[in-house]
Formats: C-alpha cells, sequence, structure tokens
DNA sequence: AAAACAAGCAACCGCGGACCT
DNA sequence: TAGGTCCGCGGTTGCTTGTTT
C-alpha cells in the first residue's frame, strides 16, 4: 500500500511558474499567510498548482529578502566550513545565510564551490607529486613508471599514489597518537551533533555521519573510547579498510587556506562545535567552549602521514569525492 | 551560422519525521 | 498506541542559457 498522493496529479500545473501565479501565491500569502496548510493553499487561491509547489516558490523565490547569486568570500566560507562539518544539510547552512535558501546554497555547491574546491586540489596534488618526484630523483624510477601507469586506470582528475596492500602493515600509526586527544574531542562534539540532528545523518558526509550516530563509550575506567569505525579513521582508514588521510590531508590544506583567520561565529550550532553543556554532561575538560576548524580539521584529515617520501599509499578517490559529494 | 556540449538553476520527487486524532 | 496527513528536506531531473567546435 503505497502513500497517498498529495494532490490530483492529473489536474495541476508542473513547470514554470508564470508571473501571474507568482503575483496570486504572494499576494494571498502577504495578505493571509499560509494558513498553515500548503495542500490547501492552492485551491483557496485558484491555483492549479501542487502544494508543494506552491511552498517551494514561496521559500525559494518569493519570499521577502531573498538573495539570489554573488555569494561572498565569507559565504563561500561558511558553507565550505559547515559542509565538512555536517555534510549536505542545505537547510541548516541556508540558517547560517540570511537570504539565501537552500535550494540555492545546494545549486551553488554542486555547480561552483565543489569545482572550485576540485580544481585547488587537484592543483596541490600535482604540487605534493612533483615534490615527491623531486625527493625520490631518478632512483626508484621504476616505482614512478608504476604510478603512472595506476593513475592512468584512476579517474583523470584523482592521480594518487598506490602501494600495494601488504604495505598496508607499514604505516606509522603512532604518528595519529598527538592527534588522538583532540579527535576525541570532536567525536565528542560530534555525538553532540547527532543528538540534535539525528535522523539524516547517513545521508551526506560519511565521516561525520558515520561516527556521530555513535554514542562515545566509556571503560571502567572512566575513560572515552572510540567507537570501531573512529579509530579506522583516525588511523587513516576508512571503515571498509580504504586509506583515506592523504586525500583529506591535500584537501584540507585547502580548506585550512580558506578558513584560517576567518572567525566567523556560526549562529547557533553550538551543538556542532562545542556545546557547554554537553561537555560538562561528559565531565569533558576543555579549554574552549566552542571548536575552530583547526581543531575539527586534524580528524577531518588526521596527520597520520607526515613523510609523503616514505609512505605512498594506496588511496581510494571515491572516499574523499563522497566526502565533497562529488560524483564523477 | 548551426550543432553539440556544458553549466546554471528552478522545480519536482520521494522519503522520513512531526503532528494530530 | 496506531494510523493518517502534512511538512520539510535532500537528491535528482530537465529546461534554459552560454560557450565551444
Amino acid at each position: 500500500m503505497g502513500r497517498a498522493p498529495c494532490c490530483d496529479k492529473a489536474n495541476v500545473k508542473k513547470g514554470p511558474w508564470s508571473p501571474e501565479e507568482d503575483a496570486k501565491l504572494r499576494s494571498y500569502i502577504e495578505q493571509h499567510g499560509t494558513g498553515g496548510n500548503w495542500i490547501a493553499l492552492p485551491q483557496k487561491i485558484g491555483l492549479k498548482r501542487c502544494g508543494k509547489s506552491c511552498r517551494l516558490r514561496w521559500l525559494n523565490y518569493l519570499r521577502p529578502n531573498i538573495k539570489h547569486g554573488g555569494f561572498s568570500e565569507e559565504e563561500d566560507n561558511i558553507i565550505c566550513s559547515l559542509y565538512v562539518a555536517i555534510g549536505s544539510r542545505w537547510s541548516i547552512i541556508a540558517a547560517q545565510l540570511p537570504g539565501r535558501t537552500d535550494n540555492d546554497i545546494k545549486n551553488y555547491w554542486n555547480t561552483k564551490l565543489k569545482k572550485k574546491l576540485l580544481g585547488k586540489q587537484h592543483k596541490n596534488q600535482q604540487q605534493a607529486r612533483r615534490v615527491c618526484r623531486r625527493n625520490q630523483g631518478t632512483k626508484d624510477s621504476k616505482d614512478s613508471n608504476t604510478m603512472s601507469a595506476k593513475e592512468g586506470n584512476h579517474h583523470s582528475s584523482w592521480p594518487m599514489p598506490t602501494i600495494s596492500t601488504n604495505q598496508f602493515n607499514q604505516v606509522d600509526h603512532h604518528a595519529s597518537d598527538d592527534v588522538h586527544e583532540s579527535i576525541t574531542k570532536f567525536l565528542m562534539n560530534l555525538d553532540g551533533a547527532a543528538f540534535c540532528c539525528r535522523g539524516r545523518a547517513e545521508q551526506g558526509n560519511p565521516l561525520a555521519s558515520s561516527l556521530g550516530q555513535q554514542h562515545l563509550n566509556r571503560n571502567s575506567m572512566g575513560s572515552i573510547t572510540l567507537p570501531e569505525q573512529a579509530n579506522s579513521f583516525i588511523n587513516g582508514y576508512s571503515p571498509s579498510g580504504y586509506r583515506i588521510s592523504q586525500g583529506l590531508n591535500e584537501i584540507a590544506v585547502e580548506l585550512d587556506e580558506m578558513f584560517l583567520g576567518n572567525s566567523v561565529k556560526l549562529r547557533g550550532l553550538d551543538c556542532f562545535f562545542g556545546a557547554g553543556n554537553m561537555v560538562a554532561e561528559n565531565n569533558w575538560t576543555s579549554t574552549s567552549g566552542s571548536m575552530n576548524w583547526n581543531e575539527i580539521s586534524p580528524l577531518i584529515y588526521p596527520p597520520v602521514v607526515t613523510n609523503y617520501q616514505g609512505m605512498q599509499q594506496q588511496c581510494l578517490p571515491d572516499e574523499l569525492v563522497h566526502i565533497l559529494g562529488a560524483q564523477i
């Protein structure tokens, strides 16, 4: 048994709105409000439109003080930082940008911001590879040939260095110890985010969602223990076992450039960046009530790999692509 | 000049959750 | 508590416009 349709599909008009329809809808809502019932609204006005369509038209286009296009640098920063932190929660992101709609931001991200970010990331990757080759010199030309060959099989925009899987065990896990604390701290905040926004966390940013969906555990000593997935990320692997930190590391350089010095206070987002009551409740001692990008970034791109030359690794571009919401 | 392709954007769709009875 | 209805969200589609060949 399916869900009942919200309107009579056969008798509703679809497609672009005419100026007359806009005028009807606008004048009615300005005079009477929505009446709390979008479904009944079109009938009252005499519009042959679905109620959902009316709602969308009003919210995204007719509503007063709507801004279209012309996103500022500051808005870019907010969108990017929130996307990395909470994923594609466009309505939450839109709430931080007065006059912007979730649809607008979503379109802007998909058409411009994502490409802008990926473009810079690709540029950086090329630079990193140049440095890598310079450091390696010609002593290991065989490996470089292998790398080039493998790159050819990858998405052209994601040329990733590779190693054989038996090299995974050589990763220096100790290098992650120093960030463990800050990661844990961020996870506490993700836990708060999950508390605030549980429901659609399986979509969007897989990092925030997979971690944020889980409550942190305490061992018998009262110390916080991380979920298995979290430790996987910390050690530089996705839960599915793919190496992820390299790609994240590189894109994070770009994000860092964008966000350093940007101390915009995100309205109403304490639950994402450090809620005082949550900290108290979990007995977590924090030097500040909120997290800044520098605290968040180690989790987004754990600095597991500090020696690029000695740490060629297998990356799965899809992991990174997923986080950026890219669809190659 | 025209066709092909790409980018941008408005609108649609289906799902999950909130609310009401 | 269960079932029905509506709202709001995010993903997707398809039309329009601009650019390239």
